[in-house]
RNA sequence: GGCGCCGUAGCCAAGUGGUAAGGCAGAGGUCUGCAAAACCUCCAUUCAGCGGUUCGAAUCCGCUCGGCGCCUCCA
């Protein structure tokens, strides 16, 4: 089976067929740093990554922009509305420049933390200034976008498609569109390339129209067909961001002559008792927070635990169960591990199950279909291991934790194994050894005090039929 | 008002025409000095409700009830 992926734009799962053989463009609508990373951020990355290393491991190369917009947008559509990063700053007593570096970083360091590998180009909003107006100059020479007073406007009604991705009638959205109190469209549909800076707006840049800044949607069309060409394979985005920002990102890269995306993948929403997270309702939780409560892998792990196309709401008592799921899967990897001696591997031990775990990712990266494959497989493995099974058999058991819980899902970080050092290994060694003597001359005050002991430690012993074994809580 | 989505066991969650995956929690059992882990068994005659189509529906259609998203900034 090849993979399959669910195209927001023609509401189906179609087969993905690159443009360019052998190679992939993915283009990540990133965040605006302007405060600090939660959960609902979480999901987009993760669910990317993850379809990135499922690329790789299909064999294909692949390369993944993720953008960054640091270049203040306001907190309102309409003229009114400040300047987020300004307000911010304003709050924090900070250059803007120094709110959106701050939460740049916040938010990457909270990304790798999550597991997410850094995408091959991140380009900042603010760094291709000069590209986003040059665009603009183009649609207003072709005639979809015209002048008012130091700001430009798309003219949607000069482009009958749009409407094309969200199904939206562009005349329905006459009379929906909220009406902005002080404006300079002709359209209330119309919205902005490039707009003038009123005098207190810090963060603004010259223009032929005058001093100002860029349109929130247009530096997606030109920094993605920048990196990844006119037109690439793949647009990912949150399912909130279908209109209007897509929706103007396709009218204006299209208007400009480029083919633009063709897979449009949209992940849904995390949602806190049932309601979307926001920043503007103050209702979210910080993944900061979040992370002095669960190992951040675990929280990636929860995440791959839904489909990325529906809902997840987000309780302390469901990540809880995901984490035990985690722990079962972990503990068993490590046992094989630790048993395994790393020369030849049964190919055909795991063949069914790789196949099993192969349909589901290629069926619209069904990663819940794909961890249920990972316990059948952990439930055989556990079987297997109290019949004393062959070097081969253990080694493919290896590989296929390293495989798919490491390289697919990259959640193996969150195995305590890798954190212990050699000399902690002598000490325990000397450890069971001392209390097993105990055990052999019947002295349990003994054998429990050094258990118990080490449980205080945060070290937990298990004895088995061919002796004891420790785990890291 | 327009567009769209969802409702599956105590909780989380797949499945979208062929007779209900998986995880967590819970109950019983095996093993064990005890414990833990692991394994085995059990845990939805049923998929919000009511009708319809079909040999066959959780899956398709209609209606009803409940919840949510977008149409402002938002992952």
């Amino acid at each position: 089976m090849a993979l399959q992926l669910y195209n927001s734009k023609t509401r189906q799962k179609e087969l993905f067929k690159p443009i360019t053989e052998g190679h992939v463009g993915i283009y990540k609508c990133g965040p605006t740093v302007y405060s600090d990373p939660h959960l609902g951020h979480a999901r987009g990355p993760i669910i990317m990554d993850t379809l990135k290393r499922w690329l790789e491991h299909s064999g294909y190369s692949v390369r993944l922009v993720e953008n960054v917009t640091d270049v203040g947008h306001l907190t309102d559509d309409g003229d009114a509305g400040e300047d987020k990063l300004q307000k911010r700053a304003k709050l924090e007593k900070l250059e803007p420049m120094e709110i959106a570096e701050k939460y740049f970083w916040a938010y990457f360091d909270a990304m790798a933390a999550l597991g997410v590998q850094r995408p091959d180009i991140i380009p900042k909003a603010s760094g291709h200034i000069p590209e986003q107006i040059e665009m603009t100059e183009e649609l207003i020479k072709l005639g979809y976008a015209y002048e008012r007073d130091g700001s430009v406007y798309f003219d949607v009604s000069a482009w009958e498609d749009y409407g094309e991705l969200s199904g939206r009638n562009p005349n329905d959205l006459v009379e929906g569109t909220r009406v902005e109190v002080r404006s300079d469209k002709d359209d209330p549909r119309d919205f902005a390339l490039w707009k003038r800076a009123e005098p207190e707006h810090i963060m603004r840049w010259n223009s032929p129209w005058g001093e100002g800044f860029p349109g929130w949607h247009i530096e997606c069309s030109v920094m993605s067909t920048k990196y990844l060409g006119d037109e690439f394979d793949i647009h990912g985005g949150g399912l909130d961001l279908i209109f209007p920002h897509h929706e103007c990102e396709i009218a204006q890269a299209r208007a400009a002559g480029k083919d633009f995306a063709r897979y449009w993948l949209h992940w849904n929403m995390i949602t806190l008792g049932g309601e979307k997270m926001a920043k503007s309702k103050n209702h979210f939780v910080t993944l900061e927070d979040l992370f002095k409560q669960f190992d951040p892998l675990v929280i990636r792990f929860h995440l791959l635990r839904s489909h990325y196309r529906s809902i997840s709401d987000f309780s302390e008592e469901s990540v809880q169960s995901s984490a035990q799921g985690l722990k079962r899967l972990l503990d068993t990897y490590q046992e094989v591990k630790r048993l395994s001696s790393g020369d030849a591997a049964d190919s055909d031990a795991f063949a069914a199950l790789r196949q099993a775990f192969g349909d589901a990712m290629d069926d619209d990266l069904n990663t819940p279909q794909a961890i249920a494959v990972l316990f059948d497989a952990t439930r055989e493995i556990n079987t297997r291991l109290s019949q004393k099974p062959d070097g081969p058999y253990l080694n493919a058991a290896t590989m296929f934790y390293e495989d798919y819980l490491g390289k697919i899902f990259g959640v193996l970080a969150a195995n305590p194994e890798t954190a212990k050092g050699d000399m902690l290994d002598g000490l325990l060694e000397l450890l069971i050894n001392q209390r097993q003597e105990a055990r052999l001359k019947r002295d349990f005050k003994t054998s429990d005090a050094i258990r118990d002991s080490l449980a205080g430690l945060g070290i937990t012993l298990e004895d088995t039929t061919e002796g004891s074994r420790w785990k890291l809580n």
